[in-house]
RNA sequence: GCCCUCGUAGUUCAAUGGAUAGAACAAGGCUCUUCUAAGGCCUUGAUGUAGGUUCGAUUCCUACCGAGGGCACCA
């Protein structure tokens, strides 16, 4: 209908002998205005020193003269400059049509034949699972499937930094206070083992011998020089991967790939050495790496002052998280060879990564220029509200947790099985929580409100899950009343999808289905999950408005069969966006 | 000090340079002898300050004020 809409315009413009520009169409925010408008009048009466308004009268009555051809179009107008079409009942009738014999309605092929990775998440081995880590599960999870949705074939990857000072701490404390009871849950031992590193990183930077100490086990780690360290390594890394494995399992995560700094600083290491000022090599190899206070560095600002110097390898010759970043992007590009390899970390770390793109790009620019950086804001409580349980950190887990417990409580009045309990209090528990991370653009901060994310009222995850349960359960009804969704009505000779009651006005709700894959597209084109947030909730409140103000199962209504289609297209559409923000749809609530 | 990001109703968020700046929460009123009232309907309220570019600026540019992040051996 875009196409169709534009070609229109450049035709009449071409009939009125007048030089065309790029037509963009847009959805006027407010749907008195029309289902499409442009705003090409006013662009192109500057230079033909017009009068925007004329100009678009002109361009209208030329247009109208086409229109007695094209069903899909009621009417078009000029106003205020801009030129405004309305859609007929019958498109619309056509686009509930679409949705439903299209099982995948919404798809686009923006990223058709590519392949794309996506790293996020990236907790760390032998430190809790906190709500960065939340943050970055949900949006690597909703931009993984949106750009699937979009034609590429995705790779989810996982980040782990089983090596660094932070195991030198938590091992430290270990050592001092035992191992955890062998009867503790995996979750339990993990969260002593991330009360462990809380406990090491105070004293780290309380207390000079003990920071020796800690350095020293740091080095035995890389080293892998001391039985009784090794021992406590692998059972830690072991017990904390398995527990973050249950919570992906909760979120609905799959990895493809677990990546591990013990694995790639070896690799940015060797990366490091053949770029460094003094490495032999052939003539081609920059080098970019230089010495300075005993460390080897980047000075980054060499090539754009706007950028900093960094270390890569630090005095005692261990790999810094710089490194370790240029070897796991050459592993990436081994292993997968993607066209596109996202990584999504919050922003404090927007500015290391800068330095790190700016030495990988003079190093192998073919692959940087494949490497996208997005970055989210750091999340925080609205109130002191939140305090977890035992005056513990609120962690990740801790919040999943909590949501989903506030939920039971609120369903555990109803007509449901325990399991089914169990299941819808997960589902819409972690559905409130990935929906308040994903509603707004993931580049701000979050202030979380646990109250208001759990209720079902308004711009919450709940809420649009609810919304689907109760179209769901019309269409239920719908089956048992034998009323199939239909088009095929009266009114003989006006083609066979013309809806019956005539004079009614098409719904809100069906002019906003139609926009779904649009929707999806933009989000794909900015790797922003929120416009498909925004959007389900407009059709949500449309599909309950007209859920209350007509009854849609009506045997003596002729309409009905029209209205439960229109219901089954809100569901299909629910299913398959709540799906892109990673949350599951529970056919009961 | 330098570099990023961001300042929109009381609060939390929207708005490819366009029309009367949209929602939700909070406050008040109405609404279940209809399929889930955890709904729906109605009322009240905002672009940090000062300039500039433009027919038109929340959006682009400059300065200022304010918030967050980063700036050498943590990630």
């Amino acid at each position: 209908m875009k196409e169709k809409l534009e070609n229109l315009i450049r035709e009449s413009l071409k009939n009125l002998d007048i030089e065309s520009s790029d037509i963009f169409l847009e959805h006027p925010a407010d749907l008195e205005m029309g289902d499409y408008s442009t705003n090409i009048a006013m662009i192109l009466a500057k230079n033909l020193e017009m009068n925007p308004k004329e100009l678009a009268e002109k361009i209208v009555n030329c247009v109208r003269q086409d229109l007695t051809q094209e069903k899909g179009i009621e009417n078009i107008e000029a106003k205020n400059g801009f030129i405004n079409f309305y859609l007929s009942q019958e498109f619309f009738v056509n686009s509930i049509k679409d949705v439903l014999e299209n099982k995948n309605f919404g798809k686009n092929n923006l990223f058709d034949g590519k392949k794309v990775m996506v790293e996020y998440s990236d907790p760390n081995p032998f430190k809790p699972f906190h709500i960065g880590h939340l943050m970055s599960n949900a949006i690597g999870e909703s931009i993984s499937r949106i750009v699937e949705f979009s034609g590429a074939k995705t790779v989810r990857a996982n980040y782990q930094g089983d090596v660094g000072p932070h195991v030198a701490k938590a091992i430290y404390k270990l050592l001092q206070s035992g191992l955890p009871n062998e009867s503790d849950s995996i979750s339990e031992k993990a969260r002593y083992i991330g009360e462990c590193y809380s406990n090491g990183s105070n004293l780290y930077d309380t207390d000079e011998n003990i920071k020796k100490e800690i350095d020293e086990i740091n080095k035995k780690i890389y080293e892998k020089s001391d039985i009784k360290i090794n021992e406590i390594y692998d059972w830690g890394r072991m017990v904390t991967l398995e527990a973050f494995e249950e919570i992906y399992k909760k979120l609905g995560t799959n990895f493809n790939y677990y990546f591990f700094e013990s694995i790639v600083a070896p690799i940015g290491l060797k990366i490091v050495n053949e770029n460094y000022e003094s490495a032999e090599g052939p003539e081609h190899s920059r080098r970019i790496f230089e010495k300075s206070d005993g460390a080897i560095v980047f000075h980054a600002e060499k090539y754009d002052p706007k950028l900093h110097t960094r270390v890569f390898i630090n005095s005692k010759g261990l790999p810094t998280y710089e490194t370790k970043e240029l070897g796991l992007t050459q592993m990436k590009f081994e292993k997968e060879n993607p066209d596109l390899s996202i990584v999504i970390t919050a922003n404090e770390q927007e500015e290391y990564m800068k330095v790190v793109s700016k030495a990988l790009e003079i190093m192998n620019p073919e692959i940087a220029s494949r490497m996208k950086h997005i970055v989210h804001g750091m999340m925080r409580l609205a109130s002191g509200k939140m305090s977890s349980r035992k005056g513990n950190v609120i962690t990740g887990e801790s919040l999943i947790i909590e949501s989903c417990d506030k939920i039971l409580e609120k369903i555990k009045d109803r007509d449901f099985t325990d399991e089914e309990k169990k299941q819808v209090s997960n589902d819409v528990g972690v559905a409130a929580l990935k929906y308040s991370i994903l509603k707004q653009n993931i580049g701000g901060n979050i202030i979380y409100d646990a109250e208001k994310s759990i209720s079902f009222e308004g711009d919450s995850g709940p809420y649009l899950q609810y919304s689907y349960a109760r179209a769901n359960s019309v269409l239920g009804k719908a089956k048992v009343e034998n009323i199939l969704p239909g088009f095929v009505f009266l009114k003989p000779g006006f083609g066979d999808l013309q809806k019956p009651g005539f004079g009614e006005s098409v719904f809100e709700i069906e002019k906003l289905l139609y926009r779904f894959p649009e929707i999806v597209e933009r989000s794909a084109k900015e790797f922003a999950p929120h416009y498909i947030s925004n959007y389900l909730v407009d059709i949500a409140r449309a599909f309950n408005t007209f859920y209350g103000n007509s009854k849609i199962i009506d045997k003596d209504d002729l309409m009905s069969p029209y209205k439960v289609a229109i219901t089954l297209a809100f569901s299909l559409i629910m299913k398959n966006g709540l799906y892109l923000l990673g949350i599951k749809t529970p056919e009961r609530m």
